[in-house]
DNA sequence: ACCTATGTTGGATC
DNA sequence: AGATCCAACATAGG
């Protein structure tokens, strides 16, 4: 899916395109991921503007006037699309945005994992708050001493997994794992009791300026992720790690190797990411 | 054709 | 409690 520099630049582009437009009409061609029901979207809606695009996390929140809010969280192959008015929705398209300009907003995807949630601020809020997520890495306060305690509060965990949980840093996926790990020097099976503080402090360095750079790069296209606009990201060609498998690591030449890490393929470095 | 892969995550199970 | 597994689904590639 999408991981935090992916929506990051969603939300960039929706606030540019979309913010302070209105939804004339909804089509909703696919609502069995839609909550309360896709008739229930269509129908509050119509006729509603859009006041502001937020993110938390992976998750992205559309406020809309009188206090209504749509969440969107496009797990592993969703996209947001802005297109001309008139266009023939792709197969996977499950709904359908018409704004005030002529312009739609397509939503599509392809595996039907992701979802949209239709909530009152109240709602809206104890939602997000539930989730549970950490510390946006890219904001003021997330300094390697409390991320470094939130991931030692489970000592026993693999550090890669966790890093994925959203619960000490939100946002990160399993590219931005791999790459921070590589980054860092540090073995994806490690166990996070087993990590000293000069990694976790390269950890912490290797998040922020990996995140960053793929934010100014517009995202990862590794596999079907696009931009609003029907573009892919330009920071597959910056990837130290992940999908170089085979290739020679770009520190000491060695060729990276793969395995499997709680479900997920995982390339590294067995000579610069020692266990 | 069949088996495996794929950017997620939360609920079940060990 | 904490760690690990797997389903939800569609498509591509070996």
């Amino acid at each position: 899916m999408p991981e935090l520099p992916e929506v990051e630049t969603l939300r960039r582009q929706l606030s540019h395109e979309v913010a302070g437009k209105k939804v004339v009409r909804v089509d909703v061609r696919f609502g069995k991921r839609i909550s309360p029901s896709g008739a229930a979207l269509m129908k509050a809606l119509a006729g509603r503007r859009i006041e502001a695009v937020e993110r938390r996390a992976k998750l992205l929140r559309l406020r809309f006037d009188s206090g209504l809010n749509l969440l969107v969280h496009l797990k592993m192959t969703g996209r947001l699309l802005v297109r001309p008015q008139g266009s023939v929705p792709t197969k996977h398209v499950h709904a359908i945005f018409h704004l005030s300009d002529g312009r739609e907003l397509h939503w599509e995807d392809v595996r039907k994992f992701g979802f949209l949630k239709l909530m009152d601020d109240k709602k809206a809020d104890a939602y997000v708050e539930g989730r549970g997520y950490g510390p946006e890495p890219l904001e003021r306060g997330f300094s390697w001493q409390k991320m470094t305690a939130c991931l030692r509060t489970r000592p026993n965990a693999k550090i890669k997994p966790l890093l994925m949980e959203q619960g000490c840093i939100a946002g990160i996926g399993n590219i931005y794992a791999v790459e921070a790990l590589w980054e860092a020097k540090i073995h994806p099976l490690s166990r996070v009791k087993d990590v000293v503080d000069a990694r976790m402090k390269a950890l912490h360095r290797a998040v922020v300026r990996i995140l960053r750079a793929a934010v100014l790069a517009r995202g990862s296209s590794a596999d079907d992720y696009l931009d609003l606009y029907g573009r892919p990201g330009a920071f597959v060609p910056k990837l130290k790690a992940y999908g170089r498998e085979g290739k020679p690591c770009r520190r000491c030449g060695k060729p990276l190797k793969k395995m499997r890490v709680g479900g997920r393929g995982t390339a590294y470095c067995a000579l610069c990411q020692r266990q």
